[in-house]
DNA sequence: TCGTGGTATCGAATCGATTCGACGATACGT
DNA sequence: ACGTATCGTCGAATCGATTCGATACCACGA
């Protein structure tokens, strides 16, 4: 037999080398072999095959191939929240369906990062190989996390989130959306009109909000939200949630509805379908007839699978492009491109939860 | 200034290197630097850190740094279907909320792989570095990724799957908690008692099973809650659900309770909390009662939010400690031991869906 | 027969860090 | 003052593949 004229591994598992050597080529045949280049003859690509088949040979090492090509094949999803708590959220389990479909097309795999304290450790970050991150449900401002990933060269695509420099912005028009829902509740005739926000800041904080806090909201999508009900009515109290889950929109509505009639709102817009879902049940349980004592108002287009047979009045968000195009920008940004930011349309879903104002 | 020993990048960001002759020390006690050796003086660290800093250089790359080390940082959880299928399961989320908390404390990230057609694409595992992966929602039996990362030699833990040799297992007593709760559905008197069961294969297939179809069973735990059942009353009919859902539920209570009274099953052992809430709407639609006309279990102790103040039958498992014992599994298996296979133990909870037989 | 063009294969450099054993210097004991 | 621990730093090998430019080979035409 011929000697090795390739250093080979020492023991353990085959490297490319050991099948090269068995195959009788050099490692560089070897890899043309195994990444399927037209260089490399038919026959001798079926030699390398048979000695890597021979020798429980399972194909090149990633990390090693990581290592020369540059890139992990790795996406990281930044999603702020513990997983248990993010994953409530249908919109973002959409979102992050839409990003899957496309890495998932391209071989890319899709890794979470997720912080019981909000934010992903440093630490992870800093050992983990990552092509790109997309910033999935966190849009915060100011983001440690996002500094970081920075500081270390990992190209960023922000979903709704904060405008920053050399970041791709996947973005949708919140203000106009909550505006046509506010448009709509004021041609019926509302006018005691309130608003069930999402956290301005993860700090826990829940009630109505003045205008220092609002000032140091945390979430562009949240401060949009708000604004596109006062494009219509000019400035409406403000009820914030310490989180995106119907239990929170279930405690908001108590607080805002449980009041003297007069002073009851007549309308109820909600940033989000969960938090909706909450109100509506609130109301139910008040013995508010929505949509004729009340009209509630979502926003998402979720799917809410266990609300029954009522529609909410929502404002929709394509939900799942979102995603695919956050994907999209993370694969061109890992090939060196630039992405223009980009941002999607919403519309008006008119349901059963809003009718003429009492 | 000294002139360089070390060979530095050509261009481009700065490496270990370029930082360590900057600092004017050599590569390995920069590496040590950043590791944070003892074996290094605070002063030395000090100055490695001031010069990276000067440089803008973020810390070692993770790529070179899996390549060295051998491990990437990444675990891989193979959850079967599409996310956006296998995330409405709240089981999963919560298994997976568990895996992280282990895996997050290690700085180690969790990366997703799922796959429309069912399973993970070959290639994806072929691209990405993984150090071991967890089968968290999908323990189908002859599964081919599972024999794929054998191959590679990625360790794997099984949640609840197939039992393959040097693959450890993550276990429930799926067997003895049915078991229990059937025989608290016997003790109440009921006869009339039928099961409805998850998917025994994923081929979108609903409806009775026949000896064939359950003789071709691709999952264990699917199996064992059948025989559950069927330790307490013997053969019962059982119903196949397409896929773990609480439409799938909804569909399956309309057909096995729109039927004659006489023939109406009182008790339905439902295989999932999901199903069983389906279940629920199913009789509601129907203008049963329960528990006065039919009794309804479900299996897992999911927290289903929306359920309102009906407090469910069911078998709790752990999942959360599951996902952590399997993450742990995980960890062991990276760090070169032999983790034992672990059964964790079940319990029944009682609550208001169940009462004695009509 | 010799030159030329095209092609399949090969050599060697390279990606960027980690780690172990060696080495020099300092401190200490006698 | 000299031998010996101790401690901090350094050299060099190594992880396993990819890739570019070079080389050897073959066929073909003049």
């Amino acid at each position: 037999m011929g000697h090795n004229r390739y250093r080979l591994t020492v023991s353990g598992r085959p490297t490319l080398a050991t099948v090269a050597t068995r195959a009788g080529v050099s490692p560089s045949t070897a890899s043309l072999a195994f990444s399927g280049s037209p260089r490399v003859t038919a026959a001798t690509r079926e030699r390398v095959l048979t000695a890597a088949a021979a020798l429980g040979y399972a194909g090149p090492d990633p990390i090693a191939a990581s290592l020369r090509r540059g890139r992990s094949g790795v996406i990281g999803a930044v999603v702020g929240e513990r997983l248990l708590y993010a994953f409530r959220d249908p919109v973002a389990i959409q979102l992050l369906d839409g990003i899957t479909e496309v890495l998932g097309s391209h071989g890319v795999g899709l890794l979470l990062l997720a912080g019981d304290t909000g934010r992903p450790s440093t630490e992870q970050i800093a050992r983990i190989p990552l092509d790109a991150a997309i910033f999935a449900t966190c849009g915060q401002e100011d983001d440690p996390a996002l500094e970081t990933l920075r500081a270390r060269g990992v190209p960023v695509v922000v979903v709704e989130g904060p405008v920053v420099d050399g970041v791709t912005l996947i973005d949708i028009d919140d203000r106009r959306g909550v505006a046509e829902v506010a448009r709509l509740l004021h041609d019926l005739g509302h006018r005691r009109v309130e608003t069930v926000a999402m956290p301005l800041r993860l700090d826990g904080t829940r009630g109505p909000v003045d205008a220092s806090r609002r000032a140091r909201a945390h979430y562009r999508d949240v401060r949009h939200r708000i604004e596109g009900v006062e494009d219509v009515f000019g400035p409406v109290p403000i009820f914030e949630t310490a989180s995106n889950a119907v239990a929170e929109g279930i405690t908001a509505g108590r607080a805002l509805l449980d009041v003297p009639a007069h002073r009851r709102p007549t309308a109820l817009v909600a940033q989000s379908d969960v938090l909706a879902a909450g109100i509506l049940q609130a109301a139910a349980e008040l013995g508010l007839d929505v949509p004729g004592d009340l009209s509630v108002a979502g926003f998402d287009g979720a799917d809410l699978h266990w609300l029954g047979h009522v529609r909410l009045t929502t404002v929709v968000q394509p939900t799942e492009v979102k995603g695919r195009a956050a994907a999209t920008a993370a694969m061109a940004l890992v090939a060196g491109d630039h992405p223009p930011d980009v941002m999607l349309p919403v519309h008006l879903r008119i349901g059963t939860t809003t009718a003429v104002a009492p």
